[in-house]
DNA sequence: TTTTGTTATGTAAAGCTTTAAATATAAGAC
DNA sequence: GTCTTATATTTAAAGCTTTACATAACAAAA
C-alpha cells in the first residue's frame, strides 16, 4: 500500500548527493548551497519523503513532546488549562501528550516516576492529591517539570517553577462575604486537604469554625452543590453565606436551594471561585473569583519550554497570579443602601 | 546531576549476561529462564535504567501513541471525548497526543497530511470543517484512522472507521417539537455546513422554511444562544419553538428569554442536543438528545486501536449509535391538560 | 601556477534497541 | 557416557538519523 518506506538515503541516491547533505537540508542546517537544497527539497517531495522521528529523537535525545497532567479534563477551568497549555506548546513546535490523574495520589506519583518512559522533554503537572512523595520524585525525576499548582501552599525548595493557580482567592472571598454583613459562612467543598488552600483560607478567616457549617463532597461536581445545599438546608440553624469551592459547586448550590425556597442572596449568599462561564447565565448570576486559568496555563508551559531550551537546572520561578474577585447577584450587599442596587 | 544515562549494555555487563537476554528480560519475552529474568530485573532496579523510547520505537516501527485532533478542547462534549479516548488508549498501553484544529479547514488537513511527523500509530480525528481534500489525504495517510463523525453526512468509501456522533438526533428532535403542537418552528446553529445534518434534518422535516426562523452564529457558544433570542424576540411574528444546534445554544436562548419575558415553554418551547450536565441545571431544565459522546469515543479508540494491533487495511467499520431524546420543561406538551402545569 | 582560505560535500561513527541466526547449555533417552 | 532435542544465551546486524571529521571544490591572492 504505501510505498516501502524512504529513508534519508534513498532521497540521497536519488539527487546524487551525501546522506550528510539531505540532513542537513532537512533541517535548514549551515554549509550546504541553496542550490543543492532546493534540489534536495524537490526531491524530499518527489519521493514523498518524511523524517523517520524516532531516529532523530534518538540521535538528539529530545521529543518535541511534553506531558501535561491534569486531574480530569472534564472538570471545571481544565479545558482551559489544556488548550493554554497547547497552544504554547505548538508555538514552539511541541506537541502535548495529555494525562488524566483523576486526582489519584498513585497516578500523579506514576507520572513523575515514570516520566522517562513517557517519550517527552518536560512535564506540566497540576497535582490534586499531592502524595508525600512527590517532591522527592520530582527531585530525582531528571526531567525539567512545571507545577501548575492548585490550591496547596508548597515548599519553596522544590525542583521545579511553579505557577499558582489559586493561594489568596480564600481570603478574597471570606472578606468580601463579612463585609456584605455575613456572620455565619459555611464552607462546601470535597476534603480538607484537597485544593487545601481554599478550606485554610477559611478557617484563617474565622475566630472559631462551627463544624456543622462545613460540608465536605466527593468532589467538585453539580452533585456535591446539591447535596451541600441540602444538608446546610436540614440544619436547624441555617448559613447565611457558603463560600464554594468552585463554581460548578456554587452553581449546584444555588439551583437547588432556590428548589427548596432558600432565596440568594436574601437568605444565603454564595460565592464560587473559576469564573467560569456559567456564573453569568446562572440565575441569580454567581459571584466568582477569576484565577486566571488560561494565563497561569501558558506561563508554566512557557516556563517549560524555556527550561528545556536552556538547559538549566536550579533557580526555579515561583510565580502567583493575582486573583480578582468578580461580585454578581449571588453575593449583593443587602443592608448597603436599598436604592444603591448592585 | 543525572547519573550517565544507563543503557541496556550497562544492564547486560553488570549482570553478567548479553544484551539480547536484558532485552528479553524487559520485554517479558520467551527463552529466557525465571532465574536470569530476575537477576535482570533487580540489577535494572538497582541501576535505575529506563529502556530508551526512541530506540524501542526504530526498532520495532510502533510508538504507542495515537493522536486525538478535536476542534477545541474547550467545547461542548469534547472533554468527555477526551477522556475517554484517553482511558481506552491506557487501557492498552497507549498515550494520546492531543491536538485543536480550532475546526480550522487547514488546521484538519495539516494534521492528516503530517500525520507521519506526528509520531504517532494512528490518528483519531473530530473534524468540524471537513475540507474537500479530506478523504483524499486519510486515504493516502499510510495510518490507521478512525472518525468521529459529527453531523455529516460521510461517502462510504472513506479509508477509515467512522463512529457517528450524530445523524438521527435532527429528526428527533423535529418530530417531537411537532408532535407537542408547535408549528412556527426555528432554528439556531452556526454556519449552515457546520454539523450540517442537524440543520438538514431540520429542513427535510418542513415542508418550507421560513428563512428569517434561521438564525447562523459564530460558534456554538452560549452568546450564540444569547444573540438568537435576541434575534427571534425582535421578529413582528415569533417562532414557538427554537430547535437548538447544541445545549449551549440552547441554554443561552432559554436564559436570555428569560430576561426578555419570554416564557419557556409556553411561548416558546427549546431543545438542545449533547444532553449535558447544565441542561438539569438550568431552569427551566431543558430537553436534550444525548449523543453519547464517551461510548462513541470508546468505540473509536478501541476500532483504531485494534487495526494498530492488527495492522489490517480495509474494511471499514461505519458504526452509528441511537440518539436518544430526554424531554424536560424546556418543552412539555402545554396541549395536554392545562392542568397538569409543568 | 601554486598557495591559502572558505565553503560545500561525503564518510563513518554513534545513538540504543530488537531480533534472526548461531552457539552453548541442560535435560532426557538409550 | 553418548546422542538428541529442547531451551537458554550470545553475537551481530539492522533500524534511520545527526554530526564530527576528513576531503573536495572553488575563489582569491600571490
Amino acid at each position: 500500500m504505501t510505498a516501502k518506506k524512504v529513508t534519508i538515503e534513498d532521497v540521497a541516491r536519488q539527487a546524487g548527493v551525501g546522506i550528510a547533505t539531505v540532513s542537513r537540508a532537512i533541517n535548514n542546517a549551515e554549509g550546504i548551497s541553496a542550490k543543492t537544497r532546493m534540489r534536495i527539497l524537490r526531491t524530499i517531495e518527489e519521493l514523498g519523503f518524511v523524517p523517520n522521528t524516532s531516529a532523530q529523537s534518538l540521535k538528539v535525545r529530545l521529543t518535541n513532546q511534553i506531558a501535561l497532567a491534569v486531574p480530569d479534563i472534564r472538570n471545571a477551568i481544565i479545558p482551559d488549562i489544556s488548550w493554554a497549555v497547547e497552544q504554547a506548546a505548538k508555538a514552539h513546535g511541541y506537541r502535548v501528550v495529555q494525562i488524566n490523574t483523576a486526582g489519584n495520589a498513585r497516578a500523579e506519583l506514576e507520572v513523575v516516576r515514570d516520566i522517562k518512559k513517557l517519550h517527552v522533554d518536560g512535564l506540566i503537572i497540576m497535582p490534586l492529591a499531592y502524595p508525600k512523595a512527590l517532591p522527592e520524585l520530582i527531585d530525582k525525576s531528571g526531567v525539567p517539570i512545571s507545577v501548575i499548582n492548585y490550591g496547596k501552599q508548597l515548599d519553596d525548595s522544590l525542583q521545579a517553577d511553579v505557577v499558582c493557580l489559586s493561594i489568596l482567592e480564600g481570603k478574597l472571598v471570606m472578606d468580601h462575604l463579612q463585609q456584605i454583613g455575613r456572620n455565619r459562612i459555611a464552607y462546601a467543598g470535597t476534603q480538607k486537604d484537597v485544593i487545601e488552600d481554599r478550606y485554610l483560607a477559611y478557617e484563617r478567616a474565622l475566630n472559631r469554625v462551627d463544624a456543622s457549617l462545613v460540608y465536605f463532597g466527593e468532589d467538585f461536581s453539580l452533585q456535591t452543590g446539591i447535596r451541600a445545599a441540602d444538608y446546610f438546608h436540614g440544619l436547624a440553624h441555617m448559613p447565611d453565606a457558603v463560600y464554594a469551592v468552585n463554581d460548578m459547586v456554587a452553581i449546584g448550590l444555588v439551583n437547588r436551594f432556590k428548589e427548596l425556597g432558600v432565596r440568594v442572596p436574601e437568605d444565603v449568599a454564595v460565592v464560587g471561585v473559576d469564573n467560569n462561564q456559567w456564573t453569568t447565565i446562572s440565575s441569580p448570576q454567581i459571584s466568582s473569583v477569576s484565577i486566571m486559568g488560561s494565563e497561569v496555563a501558558r506561563l508554566a508551559a512557557e516556563l517549560l519550554l524555556k527550561r528545556i531550551r536552556e538547559q538549566t537546572r536550579g533557580d526555579y520561578e515561583k510565580v502567583q497570579f493575582e486573583p480578582r474577585l468578580i461580585v454578581r447577584e449571588s453575593s449583593v450587599s443587602l443592608k448597603r443602601s436599598p436604592m444603591h442596587g448592585s
